[in-house]
Formats: structure tokens, C-alpha cells, sequence
RNA sequence: GAGCCAUUAGCUCAGUCGGUAGAGCACCUGACUUUUAAUCAGGGUGUCGCUGGUUCGAGUCCAGCAUGGCUCACCA
């Protein structure tokens, strides 16, 4: 970033008090401090810690003077704590660092721990040494930074000034760890698959385009690492996870971002139920361990994790909301007639799977609030899942709706290869009549099922959704250190 | 991609009917050795998002553009 021509009033005078500090032989942009506390440690544990000597440090938020003596407030990883700078106790020189500190700067304190006579648990300064000068105004102290999109762009100054969002990334954090201790304990191995991928499949997405240079190829980001993921299952790793970035080239919304973190695992002899069972439990346990409760609010509205979970057979839900009993209609043109009759736009070559999940996501996704499992979906929308075996044009499938948003994904893992190769050629055709989010032909992937995979259950969980639940995130954004933006000017 | 809304000082925001640009915090000068949204006295620091237009005169009205937010579309 280029340094601005014109430096406002603001930014000069902290120019002129860096220039002063060095006239005076005192380095603004300091050296490794070695802290011995941090502020949660002192004001935790003030009884054994008064009249002690404690080294700490951290970014200036505050500051009131008073003449020959002044306060401050010092914000570190753990909170703010109070200190009290006299000049009969620390000198000249140091008293002057702190006469020209600014709110911003980055100072190291030794002192004493005492309390106030208004009770406040404070450090009194013996020595005040400059750790790093800042050289731009921070926001308001009562307000914060309210501007969303400064926020966004300048992620750093929203942590140091509005506290929250440190949190909902601290809680971000434990919730992966959760995650991670869950999965580990129950004998799944963590592995991770490529980024760039020859050919992207495992869901229904536009891929980002990418150029290597010496093998002059063009590679994708993947929009899932599920085939990679199933190959793993066939060398024999059997439960394999992975939680890490898709690229997916589609619309930036409040619950969409170009990348965002998905948990895929699959898990060998078992099946989509299998995969219910350990959804429900590895979330709300996840809720337990973080939250400390399974009952939690979401944006006003209550939602109760505690397990289990309602299951509701996709069939079922759409004649409850919608009034249309599919079990009663066999053909593409009856499928279509009804949607129209809901009052769809229905395509002139709409089949009946794609027009089911239609109604299903018009009419029943906007009301699942509470966890409900949604179960067996059309083979037409799902080209990876084992089919039913009582009725082969339904899958083994789930989707598990929170807030009337998609948890996960799951189900029991197509792997009869010449199925598989049928679904991918229709996937193909569609691809080539202009649906540029049906699947590409995975020549490798067939190969592998052909050497045989076990059956198994496989499960998908957008991390970013979770965080945005158990953090009462109404926005994608707040759940992302660096959402995407467009660039300015 | 479409609709609606927003954009004024470093930050948070006012700005009436079109008539010389405002407040609080922050900042500067001075006072003050236990304050805490410290206090007291003084000081306004600005490309009113950008470009055009209407007008004697535009922060204000009109058009276009940019960025952002929300909703919808697409999707997880």
C-alpha cells in the first residue's frame, strides 16, 4: 500500500512525537519484552499478586492525566487492565514516553500490582518502555467501529477496537477443536487432499480456474475434496476426515463466500445412517463443549440441539408443507403439472427428482427452524449416493436443516463403479446442454471404485454455517477473519 | 445479475425550505499526583464517495458511476 502524499493533522503530529522520541535517544518500534503476565492473570488473581512486581504489555486504549501522575488502560490477548504512571515513581525520561503516548501505542509496563481507592485492581508503573509506535488514529472508544465495510476491509482495527468479534473468532477456534478432539477419539485419520484439482468434482458448483506454468495445464480449486476423499477409502484408510477451504466461483451473500471451510469424513462399513447418528452427536456435543449448552439462540429465535433430532423422509415434508403427495405421481409431465400447479416456473424438461427437490426448497426448507434431518432424496440431484434399495429412485441421503440453512450432507457412498460411470455420462449430457455445475467424467475416480470400495457413509458440514449458529452470526462475514470484497478504486 | 438503502472531520453521527460546514469522542495548547466515557479553560482539523447536469447559488434537486449493506436470483 502506498503511503499517502497528504498525512491529515491527526497522522502528522503522531509523526512529529515519533521524531521527538528519537531525538531523545528512545527507539519507537521496540524489541522482544518479556511479559510475566497477562491481564486476566492479575485481575484473576489479584489476593496473591498485590504488592508484587509484574511485567505486562499491550496496546494503549485509554488514557487520563493528571498533571504529574496519569492513568491508562492496557489491552492485551486476555482483556484491559489499568495503570497508573507517577512521575516521582518512574522519572523523567519514562514519564515523558508516557506523557507522549498515544492511544494506539504499544507499550511494555513494570510495575506494582495495587488497587485503587475506588477499587479498581491496577499496575503502578515503575518503568514505561515504548514497544511500537502507532501512527494512525484509532476509532472511538464508545462506539467502536460501526462501519461494516471498514470492518470487513480492515479486519485488524475491528479486533483491537470492538471486543465481540475477538470472541466469535476465539469461539470459531474451539468449535474446529471440538471437532477435531471428537473425530480424533473415534478413530478417524485427518489427512488433507489437493486444492488444485484436474478435474473438479464432488458437488454441483462453477469451479475458479487456475494456470500452472510448467506443466502448462489449467488446474481448478476444488469445490470439494469428496472424490479424493473416497479414493483414500478404497487404499484402505477406511475413516478419513478432512476440514478445510472449497472454492466455489458463484455469488458473495450473507451466507455465501467465494472460500469457506467445509468437514467432509467418510466412514467404511457404514451408512448414511450412521452418519445421522454421529451429525447429531458430534454437533451437539460440539455445542455442549463450547457453549456449555445445548439450548442456544439464534437471532431471537430458540433452537434446541439437544439430541435427537427430527427426521423428516423428503416425501413426507413436501405433502406436510406443500400439499403434493409425490408417492402419487410417476412421470416427469405429472411432476411438472403439480410444480406449475404450486405455481413454480417449471423447465419444459424438468424431471421428476429435480422438481421434487424444487417444492422441497420453495416450500419446506424456509420452515425447518429446528434440527430436522431430511431424508431420501432423488437419485436425479444426488449422483454420488447409493440408491435406496427398496426404491431405486430415491438415495440413502440426508440433509440436516438449522435455522432454515443446510448443516450437512450426507449419505451412504455410491460405490458401484458402473453406476457411478452411468451417473457421471448423464451428468455429462447435462453439462454439454449448458449446465455448467453438472459433474465433469472422473476417468481416475472409476478406476478407483473399480479396484473396489467398501461401502461406507460419508458426511459434509459447512464449518462457516456451525460457527455462524453457535455464535449468533447473522452474517457470514462475522464468522471470517478476511471475507471477500472487491477491491477499491 | 435485479431492486431498495447508505456514503458528511480520524471515529460515531446531525445537517430544516437549495443560501458561508456542525456536535460528541479523538487530537492540539494550558491546569491538575488514585482517575476510569476523568475534570476544567481555550482551539475545528473537511475533495460533504466520484463525474456531469439544473440553478444566481448544490452536502441538499436530477442523471450516471464506484463501494458497501439488506432482499431476491445462484448456491453450501
Amino acid at each position: 500500500m502506498t503511503v499517502e502524499l497528504e498525512l491529515n493533522e491527526l497522522m502528522r503530529v503522531r509523526r512529529d512525537k515519533l521524531a521527538e522520541l528519537r531525538a531523545k535517544g528512545v527507539e519507537p518500534f521496540g524489541q522482544k519484552f518479556e511479559r510475566t503476565h497477562l491481564s486476566s492473570d492479575i485481575l484473576d488473581n489479584f489476593e496473591t499478586l498485590e504488592g508484587q512486581a509484574v511485567v505486562i504489555a499491550g496496546r494503549l486504549t485509554a488514557k487520563r492525566g493528571h498533571g504529574k501522575a496519569g492513568f491508562a488502560n492496557l489491552q492485551d490477548l486476555k482483556g484491559q487492565i489499568q495503570i497508573y504512571v507517577r512521575l516521582d515513581d518512574v522519572g523523567e525520561e519514562n514519564y515523558e514516553i508516557f506523557t507522549k503516548a498515544d492511544i494506539g501505542d504499544i507499550l511494555g509496563i513494570a510495575g506494582t500490582v495495587f488497587k485503587t481507592k475506588k477499587g479498581e485492581i491496577s499496575v503502578s508503573a515503575t518503568q514505561v518502555t515504548m514497544l511500537s509506535k502507532s501512527l494512525r488514529p484509532l476509532p472511538e472508544k464508545w462506539h467502536g467501529l460501526q462501519n461494516v465495510e471498514l470492518r470487513y476491509r480492515q479486519r485488524y482495527v475491528d479486533l483491537i477496537v470492538n471486543p465481540e468479534v475477538r470472541d466469535v473468532f476465539m469461539t470459531r477456534s474451539r468449535i474446529i477443536r471440538a471437532i477435531r478432539n471428537y473425530l480424533d477419539s473415534n478413530e478417524f485419520l485427518e489427512v488433507e487432499t489437493p486444492m488444485m484439482q484436474p478435474i473438479p468434482g464432488g458437488a454441483a458448483a462453477r469451479p475458479f480456474i487456475t494456470h500452472h506454468n510448467a506443466l502448462d495445464i489449467d488446474l481448478y480449486l476444488r469445490i470439494a475434496p469428496e472424490l479424493y476423499l473416497k479414493r483414500l477409502l478404497v487404499g484402505g484408510l477406511e475413516r478419513v476426515y478432512e476440514i478445510n477451504r472449497n472454492f466455489r466461483n458463484e455469488g458473495i451473500s450473507t451466507k455465501h463466500n467465494p472460500e469457506f471451510t467445509m468437514l467432509e469424513l467418510y466412514q467404511a462399513y457404514g451408512d448414511y445412517e450412521d452418519m445421522l447418528r454421529l451429525t447429531e452427536d458430534l454437533i451437539s456435543h460440539t455445542a455442549q463443549v463450547v457453549l456449555g449448552t445445548m439450548e442456544i439462540e439464534y437471532q431471537g429465535e430458540k433452537i434446541n440441539l439437544t439430541p435427537p433430532w427430527t427426521r423428516l423422509p423428503m416425501l413426507d415434508a413436501i405433502k406436510q408443507y406443500a400439499g403434493v403427495d409425490f408417492t402419487q405421481i410417476t412421470s416427469d409431465e405429472q411432476a411438472r403439472e403439480a410444480a406449475k400447479g404450486l405455481g413454480l416456473k417449471v423447465d419444459k424438461d424438468a424431471t421428476r427428482g429435480n422438481l421434487i427437490n424444487d417444492i422441497f426448497e420453495e416450500f419446506v426448507e424456509p420452515k425447518l427452524l429446528q434440527p430436522t434431518f431430511v431424508i431420501g432424496h432423488p437419485v436425479e440431484i444426488s449422483p454420488l449416493a447409493k440408491r435406496n434399495v427398496q426404491d431405486p429412485r430415491y438415495t440413502d441421503r440426508f440433509e440436516l436443516f438449522i435455522t432454515a440453512r443446510e448443516m450437512a450432507n450426507a449419505f451412504s457412498e455410491l460405490n458401484d463403479p458402473i453406476d457411478q460411470k452411468e451417473r457421471f455420462q448423464k451428468q455429462v449430457e447435462q453439462r454439454a446442454g449448458g449446465d455448467d455445475e453438472a459433474h465433469m467424467m472422473d476417468e481416475d475416480y472409476i478406476n478407483a471404485l473399480e479396484y473396489g470400495m467398501p461401502p461406507a457413509g460419508g458426511l459434509g458440514i459447512g464449518i462457516d454455517r456451525l460457527v455462524m449458529l453457535l455464535t449468533d452470526s447473522p452474517s457470514i462475514r462475522d464468522v471470517l477473519l478476511f471475507p471477500q470484497m472487491k477491491p477499491r478504486d
